[in-house]
DNA sequence: AATGATAGCAACCGCCTCTAT
DNA sequence: GATAGAGGCGGTTGCTATCAT
């Protein structure tokens, strides 16, 4: 410990704070793809984001990191969490590193939430409690062999220890070295699209992804949950931010991979205008104003924010150079027309 | 329909640990 | 060994959506 108390990581006045803007995610995106996370106190002023570093690297782990598991937990993940809480109490990155995928924040949520309260509640009916653990512990150990010596007992022993930390080793390859951050493979991928994490594709920025047989295509695709009927309640927070479960990566055909992992590249040096663009573009398409229906209009309206914001976005395609020439002038004149209406 | 209570979760804060000098 | 800087972790807060009254 330094002793003589700590400078401040960053100026908080000059921070921004809050909730991370579409354009301030993809900026980090784009950056640490290339250049990697080094040094996060340095990352912000290089990246051209007023944030703190500390934020940035929070933002990214829990949220950005392309190899997140996204959507529920299982069944048999809340049951190992419940197991390995009672082994280890809330050592949650801890317990995070048998999950891969899954954050400390995102387990520690999970338990505050719910399973804490569901525990408590069991407990206060004793009989039902061991017969819980016990199918508790019955179900892990089929869900999981390489651990499931050790959810037995309540603490751990040594042996069983070492092998959770062996799975560990073997399952969080992203752990090992985050500067050398590797895309998740195309099975990953898939899994994400079957889980229907791709729910609905609104928009799409395409960056191209030199392979020695040809240009293949890198198609990130944003939906919004106000254009959604979805009940979903994770889906609903969050206004205009783009999260996760809405900035997917998709992959149009085959993709180039290099010893088994997908290669893509996002161009970071873009113009700064790019970005703000990108910000207010966000905010424009989620505000759920225009959206909110008078009844029959619902459809009609919401079609037409689908189109405007499909011509949005190849005009940004055509502006980075990665259209499709075919579009790019009828886009740029819509574009043209609906930017000085609303100027 | 309005209001208050509750739930869920992203983000922040402050402390701890590790490492370089 | 002392110190400072940086990353990491766990606790907590605050915002938003949903539910209940």
């Amino acid at each position: 410990m330094g002793g003589k108390g700590r400078t401040p990581c960053c100026d908080k006045s000059q921070v921004k704070r809050g909730p991370w803007s579409p354009s301030e995610d993809l900026r980090l995106i784009s950056f640490i793809q290339k250049h990697g996370h080094s040094n996060w106190r340095a990352l912000p002023k290089q990246a051209g984001l007023l944030r703190c570093g500390k934020s940035c690297r929070l933002r990214w782990i829990n949220y950005l990191r392309p190899d997140l598991k996204r959507g529920n937990f299982t069944k048999e993940e809340e049951e190992s969490i419940i197991k390995l809480h009672e082994a280890w109490g809330n050592k949650w990155s801890k317990i995070a590193s048998h999950f891969p995928g899954r954050t400390d924040n995102e387990i520690k949520n999970v338990w505050n939430t719910h399973l804490r309260k569901g525990l408590a509640s069991k407990n206060s009916c004793g009989d039902d409690q061991s017969k819980e653990l016990s199918s508790i512990s019955s179900s892990y150990s089929s869900s999981s062999s390489s651990a499931s010596s050790q959810l037995s007992s309540g603490e751990p022993s040594a042996g069983t220890t070492a092998e959770f930390e062996h799975q560990s080793n073997q399952d969080s390859n992203m752990s090992k070295n985050q500067n050398d951050y590797e895309l998740p493979n195309l099975s990953i991928i898939q899994e994400k699209l079957d889980q229907n994490l791709l729910m609905e594709v609104t928009n799409q920025v395409r960056v191209p992804v030199d392979d020695a047989k040809g240009v293949k295509t890198l198609t990130i695709s944003s939906s919004f949950s106000s254009l959604e009927s979805s009940n979903d309640s994770s889906s609903s927070q969050g206004g205009g931010i783009l999260r996760p479960d809405d900035l997917v990566f998709d992959f149009e055909g085959a993709y180039p991979l290099i010893e088994d992992k997908a290669v893509l590249e996002i161009p970071f040096e873009c113009d700064y205008d790019f970005w703000n663009m990108l910000d207010g573009f966000m905010t424009f398409q989620s505000n759920p104003e225009p959206l909110l229906p008078q009844a029959d209009q619902t459809y009609q309206s919401s079609n037409l924010e689908l189109v405007e914001s499909g011509k949005w976005l190849s005009y940004l395609e055509s502006e980075l150079g990665l259209e499709d020439s075919t579009k790019t002038n009828i886009n740029n004149q819509d574009f043209a027309m609906k930017d000085a209406t609303e100027q």
